[in-house]
DNA sequence: CATTTCCTGGAATGACCGTTCCAAATACAT
DNA sequence: ATGTATTTGGAACGGTCATTCCAGGAAATG
């Protein structure tokens, strides 16, 4: 009997992302959400609710897909080192490509500290990626690649801060290449031998 | 003749800085303005122009007093070395103690994609982090403390991407001594020998 | 005291915001 | 074809925003 729905509401999720991702949140208005989505006023606030809900299912949205690329690209890899330069080769293209950052990183930034909502999600996101990065070098360590006395936890913090922080690097100039050598150098940072083995300061051999 | 102005105008600025800082852009109205500076609407637009103006003074204070202090401290500590520790101990401090993140960065993330103005700073704010990282790279690559066959000028990205990914962690969870792991991570792997010196995955002696 | 200049308080403006509401059009199931 | 639920278009609402304007008050000079 009843009217059944002509859009995929799905879609317009990725969409309202999308907009969202490159403008923000206050950037945007309820009207640009129209324009780009394509559908009418009413049925956005019938579907949806609301801007503010609408942009949590795409802050949520982007987290999921966000993790399980990472997930995948540290899977998927012939050995775990491989998998962890593998992703950071791949968010510093992303990064320097399209400039628009990590949505998350960026709710985090503008909404977060007056929204108890979209701080929830940041958290809870930052700390599966930690998770993820230090399970990661768990495996590497078991394959050898990084040695075993280090912390894996402080490991994993330590990838996951330089993995973010090149959403925010890649908005403020340097070139591709340029962000690629920071992962270099943040990889490079895995080989070292754990804390107190005594090699301190000896110049190159 | 005239009648003199009854306040300071760079005090007003740093009041109009905390208070940016704290809620961002968009999210500071005119009317916090006017309650925080305690000064009249009218006094605040005939002395600096309107919101947009001000916050590019706020902008510009904070760039300059965060600058002084990372140069002071990269300058005063007794090796270079210590002196790019000190720097991200503090930071690591001051990032989990408020909260706010760095006006620079938040900045970067809320305003720059939509304000030229905003943009130039932020790009010229960290190109000057870059180059005194860098400087301080090269001096303790002088002293010995990092192998001087290493590129300085990567090591400079390096550690200015990883100083400003702690304030995004900061904002995520997790406590001070975390994020101080960080801090030794990040630093530990200045340590490394330069690429293809051919010391891959030897485990801890 | 008078005058000039700036500060002060508050009202007024016009634009845009997110949201709600209503009537008409639409497409399915019976 | 009829009925029903949901779409759609657009008007309307109340609120807040940044900004402007104006009249009166305060301080220093002459």
């Amino acid at each position: 009997m009843p009217r059944p729905p002509s859009f995929d509401r799905e879609e317009k999720i990725e969409e309202a992302m999308d907009l969202f991702w490159e403008q923000g949140y206050e950037a945007t208005s309820v009207q640009d959400l129209v324009d780009h989505l394509g559908l009418n006023r009413s049925s956005l606030y019938n579907t949806f609710g609301g801007k503010h809900d609408l942009y949590l299912e795409a802050l949520d949205h982007y987290r999921a897909r966000d993790r399980r690329r990472l997930r995948r690209c540290l899977r998927d890899a012939p050995t775990a080192l491989d998998g962890i330069r593998r992703a950071f080769v791949a968010v510093a293209e992303r990064a320097t490509e399209s400039q628009c950052g990590c949505f998350t990183a960026n709710a985090t930034v503008e909404c977060a500290p007056h929204d108890p909502c979209t701080e929830e999600r940041a958290c809870e996101a930052f700390r599966a990626m930690r998770a993820l990065f230090q399970k990661a070098v768990e495996r590497a360590q078991e394959e050898g690649a990084v040695p075993a006395g280090r912390d894996a936890e402080a490991l994993g913090r330590y990838l996951t801060n330089a993995y973010n922080g090149i959403h925010l690097t890649a908005k403020t100039g340097p070139t591709s290449a340029l962000v690629q050598d920071i992962v270099e150098e943040t990889l490079r940072g895995l080989r070292g031998r754990p804390r107190g083995t005594g090699d301190h300061e000896r110049p190159t051999s």
